[in-house]
DNA sequence: CTCCAGGTCGTTG
DNA sequence: CAACGACATGGA
């Protein structure tokens, strides 16, 4: 099998990918967009996604999916890791936009953006708000260890998976404070409500254009400018969206702007600038910004 | 003890 | 529409 450079091989019960580029582990889940993986070695996770926990690790340009069946990587990890889209073409095109992006995507080069669950993600991103990243899988894993349903990972541990709407919408406001959302449960609850009686829901948002759509989950409460754009980009695979947070902020402020700016204007100059890879350049930016940030106050 | 965190809401000017 | 405090919770 061939795809875009890599190769795929099967031996024993884990599928090997072999040659893949532009790929690593650590920056794709570690940039900010996922909240359900445990690092359990060097470049090696485990991740709970897709109504499965799976066992993976990084050797130089190979990626192993442990106890894997090729159905599994063909229908469901393939697509989640975002493995067969041409990532050099996306970075070479960037750079010919903005040569300034060069330091970040060096320095980040083997980010991918993951196409995750929508109902996840915009519960996760309604939680959000307000709090620091630590805190967010804290509250997430609390969740799902209550509502979602059990699986056993490949260790034989039980994993529990980010619950269904089904389940979830079932769930009252003080249930939801005892898994430490706080404020935001009256959010929850409204999300939860509109998706399942139809009001908000995959397909409908995928039928709209991007500002439709931002418009639609905004109708939720809770869920402002970022927390749409975070939906939109994370879960439901609108690349050109430009999520603008705190840390945007400070860097697109740093980088271009030299003026203390909107969130919105700086929303419009990304989209006029990055066009629809706004997706992309936000996630480089904000890894290397961070890490930036973090250590010497930029 | 105080301050702040991947924001958003409701209320004022 | 810009500005501002409130909002739960936990870690620095």
């Amino acid at each position: 099998m061939k795809n875009n450079g890599h190769e795929i091989r099967i031996e024993n019960e884990n599928i090997i990918i072999d040659n893949l580029n532009d790929f690593i582990l650590s920056q794709v889940l570690e940039c900010g967009q996922c909240f359900r993986f445990d690092k359990i070695g060097e470049e090696e996770y485990i991740i709970i996604a897709k109504d499965r926990s799976v066992h993976i690790k990084q050797e130089n340009n190979c990626l192993i999916f442990f106890q894997t069946s090729i159905e599994d990587y063909k229908n469901i990890w393939n697509r989640y890791f975002d493995i067969d889209r041409d990532y050099e073409k996306i970075k070479r095109d960037l750079l010919k936009r903005d040569p300034l992006l060069k330091t970040a995507i060096q320095s980040k080069n083997g980010i991918r953006i993951l196409n995750q669950d929508f109902f996840e993600m915009l519960i996760t991103f309604i939680i959000s708000q307000n709090k620091q990243i630590p805190h967010i899988k804290q509250i997430v894993k609390n969740i799902s260890e209550r509502y979602g349903d059990e699986i056993i990972d490949g260790q034989g541990n039980k994993v529990y998976m980010f619950p269904k709407v089904d389940a979830l919408v079932k769930v009252s406001e003080d249930e939801l404070r005892e898994c430490k959302v706080g404020f935001r449960a009256p959010y929850i609850v409204d999300a939860c409500n509109r998706v399942y009686n139809g009001r908000v829901t995959e397909d409908i948002l995928q039928s709209l254009d991007i500002d439709q759509a931002r418009e639609l989950l905004m109708t939720i409460k809770g869920v402002g400018e970022k927390v749409a754009n975070c939906v939109l980009l994370f879960g439901l695979g609108r690349r050109e969206v430009f999520p603008v947070d705190v840390w945007m902020k400070r860097i697109m402020e740093d980088l271009y702007l030299k003026e203390e700016t909107p969130n919105k204007k700086i929303e419009e100059y990304a989209y006029n600038k990055y066009g629809e890879l706004g997706g992309y350049a936000q996630q480089y930016l904000f890894m290397y910004g961070r890490e930036k940030g973090k250590k010497q106050d930029l």
